[in-house]
DNA sequence: GCACATCGTGATCATATGATCGACGAAAAC
DNA sequence: GTTTTCGTCGATCATATGATCACGATGTGC
């Protein structure tokens, strides 16, 4: 090959045919017979180095493509933009699938985000729902078998946890002991100044993780069905703007926590406590869900993201413009 | 390839679904964004021996699966001759390499070819041969994500295709139950004849595409390997003047099918029902099935072709002249 | 229960790869 | 004609990678 024909043929989008046959026997042998660059070189007879630059354009070129062959590999597209929209530090987006129910699907994958993240004898602190619920029996093990500690960053918390618990030293888990909500203000004021409870809580402040759910300010969530508040109460929080909760504090569309008599009367840490805490990782999805996502990604208030397909693109459509 | 070959591939063809999630992120992350090995590692908490595990591991399994994005497989002069003396469709033909089996390299090429070209929900039928086996095993992921329909263009398929079919819903994938040849003409034509039989042979007549192998009246044929035929018959066969068959059908010189009791045993389309299909794709070559191959392209029974060099110089050189 | 095979794991090390640098040659500018 | 600029080339070297080995866990058959 003459240098000038190369020269003549600069031009990043398009070159010769003849390089083009010469790239893609290049490619072939290497990706595909499992050649070295050098092995190809000598055949060739080329040096190794320009062997390499000529991979190195035909993956720059798109000429070399790499698929990855599975349903989710177009999630990845998703997470990398809800991570750089909404300046999460990770986002994970699990395939769509019809069957199925989606809290499953979520603890599932928010457990297997933990048991790759969570070291020996760290702390987490968990909140109120039916996805943490779920999550954490998929990681009942692990937590035991790492020596995980758990604390809650709610009250309420005790129903669900306890199966969890079983079988390991109660030492290392440290519960609010109180409802999630009581219905007087003076009542959650006192059980706040409860010694055992301000060690809970000033424990959940040291907490490496918090793990929590996303409520969706609709007739469905769990805080109601669970009785821990009634429908026109949320009847009256949407008219204030509400569009989701987390660990029981409802928030605006700009993730902003709304002034609601409601807040005086949880049991639990506030946005400030759990913002204090280094990763806040959030497990919810499903269309209900989409603008209290969107809203608490927005204000800022989860570091991780754990939804499903739909879920993510509906959430990224309304902020694509 | 030998059996047992194809046994350990059948194993590694399924795993578990975290372990796609897993391995695809891995590969996503290597392929895509460009980390290193040890970047993915303490990324997702994994030594990065084992991320390297795991990328040879997905390449293996055909996870991750390089595409050359080329118009052309990589030797261009030879195809557009190929293309332009026997009328083809098209042609791949892949560069020289002593070393690597043959067979394998051509599964590769085809599945490349055949991964660029079916669409959703087409159907795909499938010829007999080691060459097809390949390439339904590299192809098994994309069926299943594409949707695709197999069918079966002659019996004794189901050996080797169960693999492919695995995990997927068995609705998608017809076979001709029965072997590619029985002992007499009268057993033929019952199978033939059984309502299954004929429902899945009138389905084949509507695929798409049929990936057929091609075969040399050689002593090494498959056919003889696997016990549907004898040495002594092959003699025959080439005494009445067989240069090769497709799905067990010998054809001389010109590609025209000879009158042999032979046929009339086997169980699957003959050559009409095979040329009603759209797109005939033959993966074939090495230094035996020059004769064959030539024949088959020269009698117009295939639409395109992919070979290797040497075999395609050899295949052109005959009809240089 | 114990020996044994099998598998997954991480450590070590040789090799493969690509980043950097200076040299060279061709075209363009002066 | 000279100089400048640009781009390619190969040498060198740090790094990335994968082959090999040894260990420990797990499961299996006797």
């Amino acid at each position: 090959m003459k240098v000038s024909d190369v020269n003549e043929a600069y031009d990043e989008l398009a070159f010769e045919p003849h390089e083009e046959e010469l790239l893609s026997r290049v490619a072939w042998h290497y990706y595909h017979d499992g050649l070295t660059q050098s092995e190809i070189g000598e055949r060739l007879n080329l040096s190794r180095i320009k062997v390499s630059r000529m991979l190195d354009r035909g993956r720059r070129m798109g000429l070399i493509h790499v698929h990855i062959n599975s349903s989710y590999g177009g999630c990845f597209a998703l997470e990398a933009r809800l991570q750089e929209i909404y300046g999460l530090d990770e986002a994970r987006v699990i395939p769509a699938q019809e069957t199925g129910n989606i809290n499953d699907r979520l603890a599932e994958a928010a457990s297997q985000y933990l048991m790759g993240r969570l070291k020996d004898q760290e702390m987490l602190a968990v909140g109120w729902g039916a996805t943490v619920m779920g999550t954490l029996q998929r990681l009942a093990r692990t937590l035991s078998y790492r020596d995980i500690s758990l604390v809650s960053l709610t009250g309420g918390v005790s129903a669900y946890i306890e199966g969890v618990a079983s079988g390991r030293s109660s030492q290392n888990v440290h519960l609010i002991p109180a409802p999630l909500v009581v219905s007087q203000e003076s009542i959650a004021e006192a059980i706040r100044a409860e010694r055992h409870v301000v060690e809970v809580m000033s424990m959940a402040r040291t907490a490496n993780y918090a793990l929590v759910g996303i409520g969706a300010v609709a007739d469905e969530a769990t805080l109601i069905a669970s009785g821990y508040a009634s429908r026109s109460q949320f009847e009256i929080f949407r008219r204030q703007g509400a569009v989701g909760d987390i660990i029981g504090i409802f928030y605006d569309q700009n993730g902003v926590p709304l002034d609601l008599p409601f807040h005086k009367m949880l049991v639990g840490l506030d946005f400030d406590a759990l913002s204090a805490i280094p990763q806040v990782i959030a497990a919810a999805g499903g269309p209900r869900k989409v603008e209290a996502i969107r809203a608490a990604a927005r204000g800022g208030r989860i570091n991780v993201l754990i939804t499903d397909e739909p879920t993510a693109e509906a959430i990224l459509e309304k902020d694509q413009a």
